[in-house]
Parts: structure tokens; C-alpha cells; sequence
DNA sequence: ACAATAATAGGAATTATTACTATTTATAAT
DNA sequence: ATTATAAATAGTAATAATTCCTATTATTGT
């Protein structure tokens, strides 16, 4: 993977935050600092660092969201407003047992606890 | 919710298989006994029957699957062929504790675990 | 049977994402 | 430093999944 100053940005964006980032939300973000940067640079960048093991891809219902933190985390999304939420649930220990339950090779283990956070108190 | 012999015909099928179908997948098999069906009409009346808790809605990557299957339970998701298998990995009593852990109200649990099924053992 | 209104078909619109192509840029070899 | 190369990019078109819109149709209470 050749460099590009693009993708340095994006990589940029995406470790300078943890809300979780939309591909759009980048995007308008990178514009800023390089203004004539288009969608689909983003998009590939993204494509690139998540294969390269930079970045990590989550889906959120339908939509991508990227995620600087690789380590093994799982997420609190609040179904008022959308937030996730970054929460360890399992030690690797139990992540392991689970993996060796089923007659399945896994490799990864994705939850999201569907909520209300705090924010949101009566 | 007013009947109709669509919405019945589109719970026909969700609940006619185990294999989490596509609205489109949806929308095929119910061509076959209705021609005229429309593909608006099938979301819209899979999104009633969600409403409803008739029927559960699965977001695999990012697009949009249902299950009749109204229980708790989790996802196997080869990364081969695709396929989603249920498997019931923690038991309410783990899930209640899951959902007491954080500053949050927990609804629901949703969990993936991403691998490799058995029919492409070497 | 009739009125009120939910449901529908068919198509347009929207949203997220990927694909295409001519041009630009990083970088390795000269 | 110059040049050749192939990767990266902008800009736009295309695609896929889903939602929205409107005139018409169907269900149901009276």
C-alpha cells in the first residue's frame, strides 16, 4: 500500500474520535483540511485501512461506521439518540469458550446491547 | 392494524423458513402467489410486523434480514457462504446479567459470531 | 350498502456504497 | 534529477436497499 496523504488524513480522522464516524461524517471532516477530496477516496480509504488492520468497520442497522479501537469490545447503542458506546463484556477467556461451543471456525464475536444511556434519565 | 391479505401472505413466508430472508427474497416468493404484490408493500408491511413483534428484524453487514424467530438467541454468520445459523449462547439469567452491568437500560442483546460454518471443512 | 380510512401498486426519490475512467502522484529504477 | 510504473484520485455514473408519494382499492364499523 503505497502512501497517500489522503489516507494519512482519514486514518487521522477516524483515531481522533470515538463516536464511532459515518463514511459521510469523514468525508465533510477531510474536506475541511483537504477541500477538494471526494466520497469515494474516502470510502476506499476506509476500505483499505479496515483490510490493512488499522481500523475496524462496524455495522450500526444499516449504515457503516468506522473504529480506531481494534481490540475486542463490544457496543452500547441508545435507540434515543444513536450514540455507541464502547463497553468490554467478556474477558478473552470467555470469548475463547464461546468461539469453541459450536461446530464453527470463529473468528469474531459481535454484540450490541440495544438501549437507553444515561442521557436520557426521566 | 387493519387485516390484509398481503401482510398474512408476507407472514407465510417469514415464518415458512429458517433461512432469514431478504425482502427481496420475500418479495419473490410471494410473486409466485400474488403477481400483483409490490415491493413497497412488502417492506412496509415486514416493518408493520416487526411493530407488531411478529416478526424480528436482523441487520447482517448492511442489509436488512427477518426471522420469525422471536426468542432470544444469536447469530452463526459463515463468512464462506453467507448462511446464518441461531444458536442460543447465554442463557436469561446470563442476559439479565449483561443488562445490569452498565448505566443503561438494556433492552435487547444482540450478538454475531463471525467464522467459518462446517460445510467448508478442507 | 355506505362511509371512513387503512392498505396498495407503481413509480419516483433517497441514501449508502461501489464502479468507471481520465488524470495526477508516489516511488523505484535509471 | 529524470523517467517509467502503477497506485491513488476526482468527478461522475451506476447500483442496491429502502423509503416516499399519490391515486386507487379493500377492509370494517355502522
Amino acid at each position: 500500500m503505497r502512501y497517500s496523504h489522503k489516507r494519512e488524513a482519514i486514518q487521522e480522522i477516524v483515531y481522533g474520535t470515538n463516536s464511532h464516524p459515518t463514511a459521510d461524517w469523514i468525508f465533510q471532516k477531510a474536506k475541511v483540511k483537504i477541500p477538494n477530496i471526494s466520497l469515494g477516496t474516502v470510502y476506499r480509504n476506509l476500505k483499505q485501512l479496515d483490510d490493512a488492520q488499522l481500523i475496524n468497520t462496524i455495522y450500526d442497522g444499516n449504515i457503516a461506521r468506522y473504529d480506531w479501537n481494534r481490540e475486542p469490545h463490544d457496543h452500547l447503542k441508545c435507540k434515543i439518540c444513536g450514540d455507541l458506546i464502547d463497553v468490554q463484556l467478556f474477558d478473552d477467556q470467555i470469548r475463547n469458550t464461546i468461539k469453541k461451543q459450536y461446530k464453527f471456525e470463529a473468528d469474531d464475536v459481535l454484540m450490541t446491547i440495544i438501549g437507553t444511556c444515561h442521557k436520557h434519565n426521566k
